[in-house]
DNA sequence: GTGAAAGCGCTAACAA
DNA sequence: TTGTTAGCGCTTTCAC
């Protein structure tokens, strides 16, 4: 294995050019002032040099790296991965580059937070349902989404979540649903994505239906078992709302083992709008999150934080209730 | 906004030690022969103006920044998002972090790479169709996942493609398939994963059933379109192999909406063993490769390359058959 | 317009 | 055992 451990340097470029190091840095950051002549030799020494600066070098002097890092629970999750993309897309824009932070159900929060600090990484954008904020003391750049911080102040974006719970729950008896149900995953730690279940139920017994839960922890174990004995007893249930897409496939998956069909016996309506769910076999009905738009605000809202700009801390962007085939409207018999 | 530009240094910290900071560097780097007093001072010190040291300052001095960057062709997408939680998780034990580079269809390869040299990642994992060989200059410790690159001397971790191919052939016609197909993307540069396409059309062809291919160029519109006047071309194809598992779900979408029954009169297999497709509604059957194996050699590999330890160029991988129910033992009429 | 030099936060070689 | 100091590759005054 050759070791070729040096790279070529700015003083290298300068030698080759005849200038001096302040001269190239110069060139290299498009500064006015420059003479014709100079500029053209620094820019031949820099491309038969093949040069490159160190953009830690720089960041040392400018406390700056241009790196982002993007916290996600799981990042082999749809939802995730896919929000991933959009803020990849959004950071490249801005030539920055993402550190990904999965966490992957283990316990990496602290870890990460501590190494971010290391690498001081220009900001965060953290989708987490850790109690994150006890990490959080270095009032590095912050962005959360859906998830509201009490006590620190710190920049949300989110869909709405509470529109989202209602909007399901009012077409699901739009379609002629006589008894609902909400299919959910419990999480310790606050979240925005709590409003999906509240707002749900609340609009269902305004409107005096009957309404079964059934929301787990989502660690727990036998969940799906669980979940199919909640069914089971539940057999009149015939309009649900999962907490988000996944369950819904779920809970799909588990009434078709049971014969039922979908919608005619049970309609679904799922949380999210993920690809996966809307492109293959079962168009899913869903409520969809923006989530380019939501990455777009949080990288956004971020960089503005880096510059030292006001923001919003609250932004909240609307859903859309797609259909797809998992709900109808039919003629119930009763 | 609160612009708290100053973080703690090693020299703070010396000074809050009362020692210099080349104790307090010793101390950092666990170096042995410290004495007792010593060590606690500056362990208090360090607590006290919580100081976290400053990893690319080091990395100037070490040459190495404790960063691997994983490229792939779009993070949305299961299979690559499966297998960067994987790639994450090793990065993640060797105290590294994750630059995640995702082409997302556009032109970024050349950036990236760029970038990259700029910010001297420590190595690069990449799982990408295009040439990138071409840009490849760098000398960079280097991994590359289902592409072999001729012209220059890198490493290369894949499942048995022509395995997969065999088998996926031997088990639909064990399964009493009369008339295979192959569907897939097309792409123009060489990869493994062709090879899944030619071990299946040679296995089908040694053995004399009717053979059809369909294998478009990826980026084609209409794709879906295409692909549907293709399976209504050909009406009696009972068995079907496709390049991956998502192009294995949209076969079954298009089937289902010409009323064809699966397993029964037509069956599938896919590639990849995706989660989304083994949990999900269908189960999809497929020839699975060993992600999580596979992340762990790339990874294992590439440090080893850093370290300047020898690597084999070329690590195949076995694939599994996993029986979902989109195929099955059936008595064919004809 | 450009060069010289100080210094960003750290490590490592050399002294003491 | 610990302190001192020279850089790592870059930016940025301050002179010229």
């Amino acid at each position: 294995m050759s070791e070729q451990k040096k790279s070529i340097t700015m003083k290298d470029v300068a030698i080759e050019a005849g200038v001096s190091v302040g001269t190239v840095s110069r060139v290299i950051n498009k500064e006015s002032g420059i003479k014709e002549v100079t500029l053209k030799k620094v820019e031949q020494a820099i491309k038969t040099l093949n040069y490159v600066p160190d953009l830690y070098a720089r960041g040392m002097k400018r406390n700056r790296t241009e790196t982002i890092a993007l916290i996600v629970p799981s990042i082999w999750h749809p939802f995730f991965s896919e929000f991933a993309m959009h803020v990849e897309n959004e950071v490249y824009k801005r030539q920055n580059k993402l550190l990904l932070c999965s966490i992957n159900g283990t316990d990496r929060e602290q870890d990460y937070l501590d190494m971010l600090r290391h690498n001081k990484v220009d900001g965060i954008v953290a989708i987490t349902y850790s109690p994150i904020e006890n990490y959080l003391t270095s009032g590095i750049p912050f962005v959360s989404i859906d998830r509201m911080y009490s006590n620190i102040e710190i920049a949300c974006v989110s869909s709405d979540n509470e529109a989202g719970g209602r909007e399901a729950a009012k077409q699901l008896i739009r379609r002629g649903c006589k008894h609902l149900a909400f299919v959910g995953g419990h999480n310790t730690t606050i979240n925005e994505t709590k409003r999906r279940r509240i707002a749900f139920e609340n609009y269902v017994r305004e409107h005096q239906y009957p309404f079964s839960v059934f929301d787990l922890d989502e660690t727990e174990e036998d969940y799906n078992v669980k979940l199919e004995k909640f069914l089971s007893k539940n057999p009149d249930v015939d309009g649900i709302f999962t907490i988000n897409d996944l369950f819904a496939l779920d809970v799909i998956k588990i009434l078709q083992n049971k014969g039922k069909k979908i919608p005619e016996d049970v309609q679904i309506i799922g949380y999210d709008g993920i690809k996966m769910a809307g492109d293959k076999d079962y168009l899913l009905s869903t409520i969809a999150q923006p989530l380019e738009e939501m990455a777009r605000e949080a990288v956004r809202i971020l960089f503005d934080i880096i510059d030292g700009k006001a923001v919003n801390m609250q932004t909240m962007l609307p859903i859309t209730f797609i259909e797809g085939n998992t709900t109808k409207f039919v003629d119930r018999k009763r």
